[in-house]
This record gives structure tokens, C-alpha cells and sequence, in this order.
DNA sequence: CTGTATCCTGTGAGATACTG
DNA sequence: CAGTATCTCACAGGATACAG
């Protein structure tokens, strides 16, 4: 045994907790926030908003709704936690009809190195998971 | 303008949609997929398990339970699935009392490069996505 | 100790209708 | 077109109690 309990040497990231009785975060006081961008990620729509603009650079509002197939509500959710966040910038032109256009900030760019990382990894892992459900569920099916 | 609803070059991920009317995913049918896997990724308490077994190698339920402050029952249903997906391994021990352990597959262990790339990106961007947060606030507060 | 089974609540998110 | 305002519902997730 010997280290058990005792972190490995390739540790990378410590984490918070949320509230409660979490051991691991006295070296590290930011990740309770890290937990809190994390989850951002974690937000189906933010990525998808995120990809979206990194792939098409510039979008309004509709257009958006319309490839993402998101309601009203919660694009203009997301939109707005983006762009307090910093990701996103909105742009304004008082025409009449209204126009807005969305697009990715330097940060906003930024996020899409870390994603694609992930995105990548899913695509590369797609058919082992399913082959793991598979098994998975052959074997408890007895 | 040109090449607005162009996609860009560095485009790096077609994006799938749930339901309703994307246009986006002609070229990429795993892509809905990917969808779903990023979204195991969102869940919190999956990103905290696999992070700290990627930190302590092996831990039991109770560990795991008292280290991340997480139900009983959130801790159960996010093994499983992260088991189910063969992300982790369970170990079973039929001593008295009984004793359970969970440690990475080598899919698992893979995992970790996208989440601490993600997890680092956030480290870096805290004070950034802060200000901008402040600012934004100060700004609609009038 | 390691879980499963209930119960209960808050919130995520769609549908719909209205405003500038 | 670009949103805001309600209403509603399903479900994530905590608390608690019980079981092997």
C-alpha cells in the first residue's frame, strides 16, 4: 500500500468542495473556484454557443437559436452569462429592425483550445465508452 | 463582412444538436455524440471523482464521499456511470464489513489531460473572467 | 462499510405570449 | 429582430431510513 492516501506525484489540479467537509483544498484556495468555471463548461449551451461563434466568427442572435435549436430563454441566458463572463462581445446596431451580433472575445478564443481538447478526446474515446456500456450492461443484464 | 456563416479555418469541432433544426452537423454524425459525452464532462461530480482518483490512485466509497462533501446517493449514481462508461474500476473486497475500491482505467487515466487542460485554462482565466464580471455589473448598474 | 429505496425541494429549461 | 415575462414540468440532487 504505502501511499495510499497520500497524493500521487502527477498531481495537477487540487479541488474544492462545494460546501461540507472537503480535505483537499488547503493548498489551493482558487479551486473551489475552479469547480465554478468548470461547471461552466459543463453547460451544454455556453459550448455550444462557444463552438458555434469560434466556427463561424460572427453570429446574430437568430442565427444562433436557429443552429443550435435552443429556446429563446435560454440562449439569451447564456448570451449574457458569456458576455459578463467575458467571452463573448455583443454588438449593438440600432437599426430598425434591431441587429445584433455576437462574437468571440480574445479570452473567448482562448476557451476554444482547453474545449477542443476535450472535444477531441470524446470523438477519441466515443467507441471504447460504448463498447465499455455495452459490456457493462450485457454483464449486469446476467 | 465575406465570410459571415462561413465556417473559419480553424474550425475544430462540428457541433451536433439535440432535437429541432441544426445546420450544422452534415459533416460530423458522431458529433451529436460528442455532445453527450461533453456533457458527462459538465457534471460536476464526475470531473470530482475522476480528478481525485487521479490524485490518490485508489479510494474507497466513504473517502471519496467525505473528501468531496457529495451525497451518498450522487456519489453511487456517478460511480456507476463512471463505471459503466469504463472510466473507472470498482474492486470489490467481500470482507466483514465490506470494503469497496475505485481507482482510473487506462481510459480514465487519458481523461485527465483534457480536464486539467480545462482546469488549468480556468486557474489562468479567474482573475480575467472576475474583472470582466465587475466591470459588466458596474456598467449595468448605471 | 457500501450501498439501495423513498421522499421532497430547487432549479434547468421548454412553450407561449408580449414589448421595443 | 431581439429580447423579457410567465407558466409549467421534469429531473438533479440532498436528507433520511433501511439492508446486506
Amino acid at each position: 500500500m504505502g501511499n495510499r492516501n497520500l497524493p500521487q506525484e502527477g498531481t495537477f489540479l487540487t479541488l474544492g468542495y462545494t460546501k461540507g467537509t472537503a480535505v483537499l483544498d488547503e493548498r489551493c484556495p482558487d479551486c473551489k473556484r475552479i469547480n465554478e468555471v468548470l461547471s461552466r463548461v459543463g453547460d451544454r449551451w455556453s459550448v455550444l454557443v462557444v463552438i458555434s461563434l469560434a466556427e463561424y466568427g460572427t453570429l446574430r442572435f437568430n442565427e444562433l437559436k436557429r443552429n443550435l435549436g435552443i429556446s429563446q430563454r435560454m440562449l439569451s441566458l447564456t448570451l449574457k452569462e458569456l458576455e459578463r463572463d467575458g467571452l463573448v462581445n455583443r454588438v449593438y446596431h440600432p437599426t430598425i429592425p434591431p441587429k445584433v451580433e455576437y462574437n468571440l472575445t480574445e479570452m473567448g478564443q482562448s476557451f476554444r483550445e482547453p474545449v477542443s481538447t476535450l472535444g477531441y478526446w470524446a470523438l477519441d474515446n466515443l467507441a471504447k465508452i460504448d463498447a465499455a456500456r455495452e459490456a457493462y450492461d450485457e454483464a449486469s443484464a446476467k
